[in-house]
DNA sequence: TTGATCAATCAAATTATGTTGATCCAAACA
DNA sequence: TGTTTGGATCAACATAATTTGATTGATCAA
């Protein structure tokens, strides 16, 4: 997520991604700071297969980065794809409060 | 939506709702200002049952109002909820950069 | 090496969401 | 009133996303 306007698919998938209670718990998690999965598994007593498919989401929609260290995998929330996204909210906002033309126009 | 902290479930609610990809093109459209229906229907080649079914979506989830006037309903963006998001967002980048302590801990 | 552990992946089953066409309701106007 | 129009709603169907349990690959320690 190197630019920060997104076009309408980006914007899509970073909100489908987070828009899941599961994957919010993760998010907020991450919040903290950088996490191993398998505290992640413990902390929010998910299943590893289960956890596993929603980083899944998560890191492919651009939400996360993994990094490994011998056996473990440690993930972190990317700040640039949650600014990306207030940016593209902050856009929608600009103009929204312009009352409509009168039906029928 | 009065408040501007939004706890998980009604940021996830939002989220949810802006989730897809036709809501999405009501979102833009509305981004621009208030619309009617009718207009919505045709500027968008949706279905009047189909945009209807989108349009509650987004009304429940605080994202749009809307007001009749005679035959005809107005919908417009409500800026709060984009607001609350965004700040809901900016919160989560706070204290994310933090790197875990190594496993086994 | 061997066995144990961390984590990703896969197929099958389940659950959640979206679409369609029909029907209903209220406002407007003849 | 009766009819038309804008829009919401409903039930049946279609599609998409998630969960589960099993399997796999890689790393490390004995």
């Amino acid at each position: 997520m190197i630019q920060n306007t997104l076009n309408r698919e980006q914007s899509r998938q970073l909100l489908k991604a987070l828009a899941d209670p599961i994957r919010l718990d993760v998010i907020h998690a991450l919040a903290q700071g950088e996490r191993c999965v398998c505290d992640l598994t413990g902390e929010l007593n998910l299943s590893q297969s289960k956890l596993s498919f929603h980083l899944r989401v998560l890191r492919e929609a651009g939400l996360l980065t993994d990094r490994q260290s011998g056996r473990w995998i440690y993930y972190r929330l990317q700040p640039d794809a949650l600014a990306a996204l207030e940016a593209w909210l902050a856009d929608l906002r600009l103009h929204c409060s312009q009352s409509a033309t009168p039906c029928p126009s």
